[in-house]
RNA sequence: GGGCGAUUAGCUCAGCGGGAGAGCGCCCGCCUCACACGCGGGAGGUCGUUGGUUCAAAUCCAACAUCGCCCA
């Protein structure tokens, strides 16, 4: 007897699941290495960042990635699920500088070197919290693979990749308008800009136009007109035709602006005339470069007022606002103010309100990239799953401006460029001993880092060895699939399409999956400022990781969907129920084989069944539809599996005949094992401690189960299914005519369709285990029998029922009957349906009526008797 | 302003052209020798609204409404 089998009637994670996870790692069950002899699986982990924890999406993501990675290994695959962390350049750095402050510094006080290596032993502290998590959840990473894009290798990567896109003429320096964070002291690219909505004002503000008369513009921001260079009106608009060429003059400042014509002005937007700061807005900037506008920088990098503001200079923004309109009321130009909530650009990571101004920063053309990086995902090479979100890139593609690749930061890759004093540039992959142009060796780098972005687009080949050519690489690049939440579709996603044929010359991974959003339950994102925030871990804690990742996958099938605690406590009486049901198998069949039989009927059953399970889940997971697959494997197991085949296998299992006996053991075990290797990629832990009561650990290296054509058999099916439907009948009997749960009954049965009385006979301990119900086959009913119809004919039941209430029960079934008969008559009696419908409809509506009439016929029948007598 | 998604039982969601489903919650009955994180039974829905296509619409199309997400 096996004790812990015998005395665990309940699954507990938390006492099997660390266990579990070192005993994998240990065996190096995870690792993959390069073998031409077999294919390759491979998934690149999306790197989170190091700073990062693990989140709900993390959770989800992790899970899928997970269950591919197990799935393709069991089915022989050499699967490889490389992991690593992104060195994530602000978010990195904004946390130091934070510990930092805490300690009374700032970076500067430390100098660029003495940061940059605080930085790294805050990595080297902090930095693989969350690969730590990932094993929480049982994720089966190569963990002895593990990259970090910032690594040694990594670096090589990065720098090779700017010198060549550098000498293909695709990345230059220019002066240019850039999204720049005054708190963070950098620039920022336009996926880092939140836009949020935010009360306002629009302030109406007359300038006076040299000559006489004056004109009225309305802007938000105030102060920005400190840097005002002209005033700008639609060329069709009537009211301004006439000061088009003139000169307005700029209230506070004096400084005169000329009046253009342009047809990028909105003529509807506030009065139709547009303030010109081409230094500090995006469409201004480019108005001004065609009108060839002198560009007056008023705000600085410090996000306070430059001496260009004359006596607005050195202040801060707000501040400067709030001055310049209280000036401008006082010499009367400030002609109203109206609330005007407006949309603010703000950075992504602390919320700062950007500041568009110029600056001189590192650009990437993408003209040349991105059109190859379109046509794959345009022609279905690299193939979207949802299908839509491909629409969604190439849509964003086409429309992609040029990239500043450049950062004012101290944490992340400094551009590989050197100066002389003479300003002569050298790109190069190593430090030059000399300037390239004037030999002056007298060399400074290049202080600016690139954007995180940048190195993470090299992350599925970079981590496979690149710019060596390993045979890692040539045996695990392209990649599978990339799964991914949608937000990272341009950040990641493009990046790498970009990145892998222009560097490997093929597309980096054939599939893109994107996987759901979970929402908090009032159905918004989930946050952690709210208090909204749901953490995984501790639902790993509360219920087990099989739960949460199953409870994870369940509620995950469409594009946004709300966090359900009720799916993870689903999971956890999954688990549960799984590892008992194994209890009973195993214990019940303890000294048997497994083995697969087909002599009975239920063996045959049950084994087609989960043949539709199994097909069902494996097309499930071809096309990333984990909720399917979960729902399909929940459904068999409960109701299918535990709730039919266990208690039908349950006679043959306590019966006499040992040969049956024998056969039924053998092929539950046999089924089970079948089941849990299913389960497995799904809820590792559960299945992989289950197999180890039977040994069969670890489940990794075991085959998945096989589709197998042969083993369907529909007419043992359908020959189960008039059992379950007649033993229901009689559960339903019993329950409406309440008849103690504990009593048997006797009953006798009348068959209607030859053969169901041989079929029936042979359940008799079926019916005795299942419903308490002794069926005869022989013998006159008892006069006050109650008939209970079943597929097949009727069972005339000897149980006391009060004559008056079985009229009513009957009389509601007959009813029902009768309405479905009608409904049934009348679709079959209509001639265009009977025209137009395919034949197997008409069959299947006429099988389905011929069951109704022959139930009301035998609920009249029975009334008549009954009120005969 | 543009795009995408959602709207089905009290709640959270499946179903996506041929008889309205699950889990939880609710009601009734059970410690039936795997499981009370359980077992058996049951109640509960004009499938957001209005049109259209079809022999047949929760399912396809159009418009509208409400909510959410993304982009500008």
């Amino acid at each position: 007897m096996n004790d812990y089998l015998q005395q665990t009637t309940r699954f507990e994670p938390a006492a099997v699941e660390a266990r579990w996870m070192k005993h994998w790692l240990d065996e190096h069950l995870f690792h993959a290495e390069a073998d031409p002899e077999r294919p390759a699986y491979s998934i690149v982990i999306p790197p989170p960042n190091i700073t990062g924890v693990l989140h709900m999406g993390h959770a989800l993501n992790d899970t899928i990635q997970d269950v591919l990675t197990r799935y393709h290994r069991m089915l022989g695959e050499n699967a490889c699920w490389l992991v690593g962390t992104d060195h994530a350049g602000i978010a990195t750095q904004n946390v130091v500088e934070k510990m930092l402050r805490a300690e009374g510094l700032t970076k500067e006080d430390l100098g660029r070197e003495e940061f940059t290596s605080r930085v790294w032993e805050w990595r080297r502290q902090y930095g693989s919290t969350i690969i730590e998590q990932l094993k929480r959840i049982g994720c089966a990473c190569d963990f002895e693979r593990e990259r970090f894009t910032f690594d040694e290798g990594y670096v090589r990567a990065v720098t090779k990749v700017f010198v060549a896109l550098y000498e293909k003429g695709y990345i230059h320096k220019d002066s240019y308008l850039v999204n720049w964070c005054p708190r963070c002291g950098t620039a920022i690219s336009d996926l880092e800009v939140a836009y949020r909505d935010m009360p306002g004002t629009l302030n109406h503000i007359r300038y006076d136009v040299a000559g006489g008369g004056s004109v009225t513009i309305a802007t938000t921001r105030p102060e920005t007109m400190l840097g005002d260079t002209a005033v700008a009106v639609h060329p069709d608009d009537e009211r301004y035709r006439e000061i088009v060429g003139k000169t307005a003059v700029l209230p506070l400042l004096g400084r005169e602006l000329k009046i253009v014509a342009d047809e990028r002005v909105d003529p509807a937007f506030g009065t139709g005339a547009l303030k010109i700061t081409p230094a500090h807005d995006l469409t201004d900037f480019d108005i001004g470069r065609t009108h060839g506008l002198e560009s007056v920088q008023a705000i600085g990098q410090d996000g306070r007022i430059t001496e260009a503001g004359g006596p607005y200079a050195g202040l801060e923004v707000e501040e400067a606002a709030e001055r310049v309109v209280a000036d401008l009321r006082a010499l009367g130009a400030l002609v109203k103010v109206e609330d005007y909530p407006h949309s603010v650009a703000t950075c992504d990571r602390c919320g700062t309100p950007i500041e568009p101004l110029i600056s001189e920063q590192w650009f990437m053309a993408m003209d040349e990239l991105k059109k190859p990086a379109t046509d794959v995902v345009r022609d279905g090479k690299v193939k979207f799953t949802p299908e839509r979100w491909g629409r969604v890139y190439i849509d964003w593609m086409d429309n992609l401006r040029p990239w500043c690749i450049s950062r004012q930061l101290w944490w992340g890759h400094q551009l590989p460029v050197w100066y002389c004093p003479d300003g002569h540039m050298t790109v190069a992959e190593t430090a030059p001993q000399a300037c390239g142009e004037c030999g002056s060796t007298e060399l400074t780098r290049e202080t600016d880092v690139l954007d995180t972005w940048f190195s993470s687009a090299l992350w599925p080949f970079a981590t496979f060895g690149w710019p060596d050519q390993t045979d890692d690489l040539a045996y695990f690049y392209p990649t599978n699939v990339l799964s991914t939440g949608r937000d990272i579709i341009f950040l990641w996603v493009a990046r790498m399409i970009m990145m892998g044929l222009e560097f490997m010359g093929d597309i980096p991974f054939d599939d893109v999956y994107l996987h759901s959003v979970i929402q908090a339950s009032d159905g918004r994102r989930m946050s952690k400022s709210l208090g909204t925030g749901i953490d995984p871990l501790e639902m790993i804690d509360a219920h087990g990781a099989d739960a949460t990742r199953f409870g994870l996958l369940l509620m995950s099938s469409t594009q946004d969907v709300r966090f359900s605690g009720e799916k993870i406590v689903m999971g956890r009486g999954f688990a549960n129920k799984l590892w008992n049901a194994a209890r009973f198998v195993l214990l019940g069949s303890e000294g048997y084989a497994a083995e697969r039989s087909e002599a009975a009927q239920v063996d045959r059953w049950i084994t087609s069944r989960f043949q539709r399970c199994l097909v069902t889940v494996e097309e499930a997971v071809s096309v990333y539809d984990f909720t399917a697959a979960v729902d399909a494997l929940y459904h068999f197991v409960w109701n299918e599996f535990c709730d039919w085949y266990l208690e039908l296998v349950k006679v043959p299992l306590y019966g006499e005949d040992e040969a049956r006996k024998a056969q039924a053991a053998g092929h539950a075990r046999w089924m089970l094992d079948q089941i849990v290797r299913l389960l497995h990629p799904f809820m590792p832990f559960v299945t992989e401690e289950i197999a180890e009561q039977y040994g069969a650990a670890p489940l990794l290296k075991q085959e998945h189960p096989r589709r197998a054509e042969a083993q369907l058999a529909p007419d043992d099916e359908k020959a189960i299914g008039e059992l379950q439907a007649a033993v229901d009948a009689l559960r339903r009997f019993r329950a409406e005519a309440e008849i103690p749960p504990g009593k048997v009954l006797a009953a006798v049965f009348v068959q209607d369709v030859a053969g169901a009385a041989e079929h029936y006979a042979h359940y008799a301990g079926v019916f005795r285990a299942m419903a308490r119900t002794a069926i005869g086959f022989e013998g006159e009913p008892e006069a006050d029998a109650t008939v209970v119809i079943v597929p097949g004919g009727r069972l005339e039941v000897a149980a006391a029922v009060d004559k008056a209430e079985e009229i009513l029960r009957l009389e509601q079934q007959l009813a029902k009957a009768e309405a479905e008969v009608q409904r049934g008559e009348a679709k079959l009696g209509n001639e265009k349906f009977v025209g137009r419908a395919p034949e197997a409809v008409i069959a299947k509506e006429r099988q389905k009526l011929a069951g109704h009439v022959a139930e009301r016929d035998g609920f009249s029948a029975r009334l008549a008797q009954l009120r005969g007598g």
